[in-house]
DNA sequence: CAGCCGTGGCA
DNA sequence: TTGCCAAGGCT
């Protein structure tokens, strides 16, 4: 037998359990099909992979298909424009994502491909050592060890390792090498981190039909809902800022392209000042600046954000110090941003007398 | 290397 | 309402 046997932990269980029970994903060849012979599309592999670091399965659905279908290949993402790509990426977060995706596509049309061993995809923008692992094992069948949150939940429960992250991060990662197996690496991966999304969840894992029930140590203790145990975070301080909106009479309005580095780097915004402790007010063109009243609420990684308004229409003829105006496409915004226009057509606070404008006349939707 | 970097769902 | 959490990487 080619499988490992480790405290009674055998990765032929979880495999057959896979062969069940692996959810149908858009970018997964499913385990029938890979017995029959059908390989992965890499950049598929990676695409998916890229959007799914710290992102759920249900939110990167949609993005997938659509950059699948604008997209289809590496080479057509790299011959994108910057900020259609960005757009198509809002509202999906941590937007540095976008910005390695586009430079890795363009690295990967240079090169004629991707690199076929981990070491060389790890060296790609954006790719690290999870992601390396993963495309390596799902796209090249590489017995590569994959290690992320939903391993490392698995690990820490089937071990019971009680040693709180990250500094457990180490053993969590010999404990999940010590099983990955030679053989159906990339069903192995991806197994695991089924298991970990459906079975062995944070909070109420389903010890009861997990097909690794019988070797788990802290199912036995009871402890597998308290694991794995992590270090407290820091309380998010909360900032301030204040977002302009400005309509002109054409229907464009002012957005600035915020610098490539730092919060939101690449995406569409409202201008305004930086936001910290105080909320300070530099509006980007001189109007009659009314405010709306309504506040935007929104929590970033680390600070929760109260973003007052300022709205105005302004004439053709006025000169933006900060900004340009465009014709604007609410989805292209970061959700942040749209959250403030969503405030502003809901206060009616725009001219138009007779009430506020159909959203079909100011934006275009994709 | 610890801080930075989004968003939505859920208890 | 609040905090936690999700297929992490970069600096």
């Amino acid at each position: 037998m080619c499988d490992k046997v480790n405290d009674g932990l055998k990765s032929a269980d979880l495999l057959a359990w896979y062969d069940d029970h692996a959810r149908s994903l858009p970018w997964r060849v499913s385990p029938a099909d890979r017995k029959a012979g059908v390989a992965p599309d890499p950049y598929a592999v990676w695409l998916s992979e890229i959007m799914l670091q710290q992102t759920t399965v249900a939110a990167v659905k949609n993005y997938f298909i659509r950059f699948m279908t604008l997209w289809p290949t590496f080479e057509d993402l790299a011959n994108a424009e910057d900020e259609r790509v960005m757009g198509e990426w809002a509202g999906l977060g941590y937007y540095a994502r976008a910005r390695n995706l586009l430079k890795c596509a363009r690295t990967l049309r240079d090169q004629g491909g991707f690199p076929k061993d981990r070491a060389g995809l790890e060296t790609l923008p954006g790719i690290g050592p999870y992601t390396s692992a993963a495309i390596a094992a799902i796209a090249f069948d590489h017995p590569e060890t994959v290690v992320d949150g939903n391993v490392e939940r698995v690990m820490a429960r089937v071990f019971e390792i009680t040693a709180p992250l990250p500094d457990a991060k180490p053993e969590m990662k010999k404990a999940a090498a010590s099983l990955t197996p030679k053989m159906r690496p990339g069903d192995y991966a991806q197994a695991v981190m089924d298991l970990g999304a459906t079975i062995c969840t944070p909070k109420s894992p389903a010890c009861g039909i997990c097909p690794w029930r019988a070797p788990c140590k802290s199912r036995l203790s009871g402890l597998a809902p308290t694991l794995p145990r992590k270090r407290k975070k820091a309380a998010k301080p909360v900032r301030y800022g204040i977002a302009y909106l400005a309509r002109r009479d054409d229907g464009a309005w002012l957005l600035e392209r915020r610098p490539d580095k730092g919060l939101l780097g690449g995406m569409l915004g409202w201008p305004g000042a930086e936001w910290g402790e105080l909320a300070q007010e530099a509006p980007p063109i001189l109007a009659n600046w009314r405010d709306p009243g309504a506040e935007v609420r929104h929590t970033f990684t680390h600070f929760h954000l109260l973003l007052s308004l300022r709205v105005a229409d302004v004439p053709m003829d006025a000169q933006p110090v900060q900004g340009s105006f465009q014709v604007l496409r609410k989805s292209d915004l970061p959700t942040v941003m749209r959250k403030a226009f969503d405030l502003v057509v809901e206060q009616g606070a725009l001219k138009q007398a007779e009430g506020v404008p159909s959203e079909d006349n100011v934006v275009a939707h994709q």
